[in-house]
DNA sequence: AACTATTTATAAGA
DNA sequence: TTCTTATAAATAGTT
């Protein structure tokens, strides 16, 4: 949808990322109103920029809007006092929020972003916890690929155990020790065609049988 | 944006509505998600189609949006009674739970722990990706290993130089060309022994200076 | 803010 | 609802 296709992640730049908004800013809020008018539906849209500028459209007016949206989200449990229930799943909330930001901040460390701050020992340490993952996946990645092929091989195993028979059928006792050779090798070659079907990027598995 | 040109007005025929309806509703929230992620804003959209159907996106949580733009708004922050308050922290709540959840799964198995319901194409992309974290990791360390070096070698030359003055100073005019050699190859080692202090695992950063 | 080459969304049809 | 395809619209990169 422009010169270059894009990926959608957070856009570092500042001064392109509050391009950007303001384009895309017009483009979704023409969106919102034009769905809002051609198919009769209720809509709001808010939108706070990065750096706190709010814009709104909403189709009746927004405190309706909510309105109905709070209204569609209750429930009919009413148990506890309501303001007390609030406080409680506010605590919780706030719980949750705290450990989810934490673990956000690893998790962005770990995928090789957000490292700029961080000191010479916990880079050290973090590459040695990836060198272990890495082997961790690897050692299973190379277990579900030998389970792989250990299967192509019983399959092949079979194939081949079946042209045998039906050679037997075809030529019975005429059979003679040259012909089977001969027509034996013909039937590995059928069966490695048929097993080299799956792709695989090896690593130091042999794909050979 | 189709096979033709349409003008924005409601449309009459309710089937075609509803189809339009949940084409568009798709292209709105992608729009939604996009410009959240691109441009680091944060968003709320409510759409309820003409059938009464809720449909919601919201960047962080809906609940967070909507206080967010009633602060904005700078007034009766009673928009809300209580009920309708515990409602939207419940639900905050559970989408947090959610996103925890999901990120706690996710970073064990980056951790190469809990790897074995995985499949081999995600294995790989899961591979690959530490893979790239990896160099992102390394290369922020042999940064900052450089600085280090930098670093020291800088010090190293002050020392030296400051090693050449005292000479100087003892020996003065009568400083001959074969004592300053000696001297110098002496402080020379000693910096060497002062650099040799820090200990570093290289990852093809030279250590000799 | 404008331009424009591209990508993306989607209207119409199946 | 989902897919396909021709076309309109949005927009990324550039000026």
């Amino acid at each position: 949808m422009g010169r270059g296709k894009i990926v959608i992640r957070r856009i570092e730049d500042t001064k392109s990322r509050q391009v950007t908004f303001s384009k895309r800013r017009n483009g979704f809020l023409k969106k919102t109103k034009e769905i809002a008018i051609l198919c009769d539906a209720q809509v709001g849209a808010i939108i706070f920029s990065s750096t706190g500028k709010l814009s709104e459209f909403s189709s009746t007016s927004m405190k309706s809007v909510i309105q109905r949206y709070i209204r569609s989200k209750e429930d009919n449990s009413q148990l506890l006092n309501s303001t007390s229930e609030a406080k409680l799943w506010q605590m919780e909330a706030s719980i949750l929020k705290e450990q989810l930001e934490t673990l956000q901040v690893t998790h962005r460390q770990v995928m090789g972003e957000e490292i700029s701050n961080m000191g010479l020992e916990d880079l050290k340490s973090l590459e040695n916890q990836l060198e272990m993952s890495l082997r961790c996946i690897r050692s299973k990645k190379d277990e579900l690929l030998m389970e792989e092929i250990q299967d192509l091989t019983r399959k092949g195993s079979l194939i081949h155990q079946h042209n045998i028979d039906l050679y037997k059928k075809i030529y019975g006792a005429r059979m003679n020790a040259e012909n089977y050779i001969i027509e034996e090798s013909d039937s590995r070659a059928l069966i490695n065609m048929q097993l080299s079907q799956p792709e695989h990027q090896t690593h130091g598995v042999p794909t050979a049988l």
